[in-house]
DNA sequence: CCACTTTTGAACTGTACGGTACCGTAATAG
DNA sequence: CTATTACGGTACCGTACAGTTCAAAAGTGG
């Protein structure tokens, strides 16, 4: 026997349905949404215009898929970055990274998808998982940085909250500049320095100090 | 007297160049650029179509010159709040507060035409003004650091550019989270957060583990 | 009041787009 | 081999859009 599914009737589809939304991503990921036509999609997808619809719906639906399948990569990676079993540091650093590793790929469009293009459909479903992504995000850092504080790793006062948050809005920063064109090699620089900003003690400020113990106090 | 410059000849303009210029301002901002129509620009900006076509150009060009009063008066806000006189931290603050005000005006769209729209216009002269405004803003956070640095507020060996670019960094992120709903309550206790953040002290961590500079072994 | 200049509003034109119907084709079931 | 089922490519339709044309309106100079 060549299959023990039962084998659907009538003419097989001669496109894979994932490779074909992996290709969807790259399209609307490079032209943003409003600026792709249909046409745009079925020439990158190598669908045919009504396969497409029949399949995928319209452009709305297309894009919501394609948005929960990227979401869900992206979430996965920066999870497994974030929870592997490493020290705090080198677990922001991995998630920084890894973030700027995929704004930065060669072959596809530079920035990201949930950061860059997303933000502007005007959508309420599109704004709901947006929403949830972002808290999903720092949910995830708030974690790791508790674990950090029970590993004896960080001081038991260390901001969780407020800097899982800016971990978030450094990583969109990172992206952003991105998408703008500044090379991978910087910005995997800057990753890194992220993670050590933050990271500081809050214990001590740059400001009102100076070096040999001469305090200007603000 | 009405008017002591000789009037031009012909029939007067009904609109307001400048004011028409922040409606369409308004326009874009809301919708994104691909999402508009010249319609909606006829519609927003109060101008007849013929006549829109005959003062700003194509919708490319009055994009142009949208762009560059808008970055002209964010900048300007941004360099004033930046270079008054005061200490470093409340420079900063003043600085991130201000783009989060700008983020979450009442009446106006959310978010930031700089950081939100133009990234999406696949157009080259828009990409080199936003590089041009990126680096721009980094240049003027640097020369604050140098002057605090100057005036004893920092350490000398303070990471300025380092430092400078996460303030930017951190501020994309707080515009972008306005941009999705966060409350402007919220972000401007963010903004004062992030300050504090870029200000800590380089010289000790909260990490047990980790030491000054690189590495944990990994 | 008349010639001249400039803007305005409405109507017009060609094109590009979204979405669908049609028909030939590829594969399976009996 | 025939019937059935589903896909793929093309052509099609109605709409929305960008950009222009044209006459009327609103001013100035004489």
């Amino acid at each position: 026997m060549i299959k023990n599914y039962t084998r659907p009737r009538g003419r097989p589809r001669n496109f894979d349905e994932l490779d074909a939304l992996e290709k969807a991503t790259q399209v609307f990921w490079s032209k943003g949404y409003d600026g792709v036509t249909i046409d745009d999609l079925v020439a990158g997808m190598g669908v045919g215009r009504p396969s497409l619809y029949a399949v995928f719906g319209d452009k709305r639906a297309l894009f919501l898929r394609v948005l929960k399948a990227y979401g869900e990569a992206k979430g996965g990676r920066a999870a497994h970055a974030l929870l592997s079993p490493q020290s705090i540091r080198a677990s922001l650093a991995g998630f920084l990274r890894c973030n700027v590793e995929l704004a930065t790929e060669e072959g596809s469009a530079r920035g990201c998808l949930l950061v860059c293009v997303a933000p502007l459909v005007a959508d309420a479903d599109v704004q709901q998982f947006l929403q949830n992504a972002a808290t999903g995000v720092v949910a995830l850092v708030e974690r790791r940085f508790r674990d950090a504080i029970s590993a004896g790793e960080l001081p038991s006062d260390f901001p969780v909250a407020a800097r899982a948050s800016q971990v978030v809005d450094l990583s969109r920063g990172l992206t952003m500049r991105a998408q703008l064109g500044t090379p991978r090699k910087t910005l995997l620089k800057d990753a890194d320095e992220a993670a050590d900003l933050v990271l500081l003690s809050t214990s001590r400020r740059s400001s009102g100090t100076v070096r040999k113990g001469r305090a200007v106090r603000s």
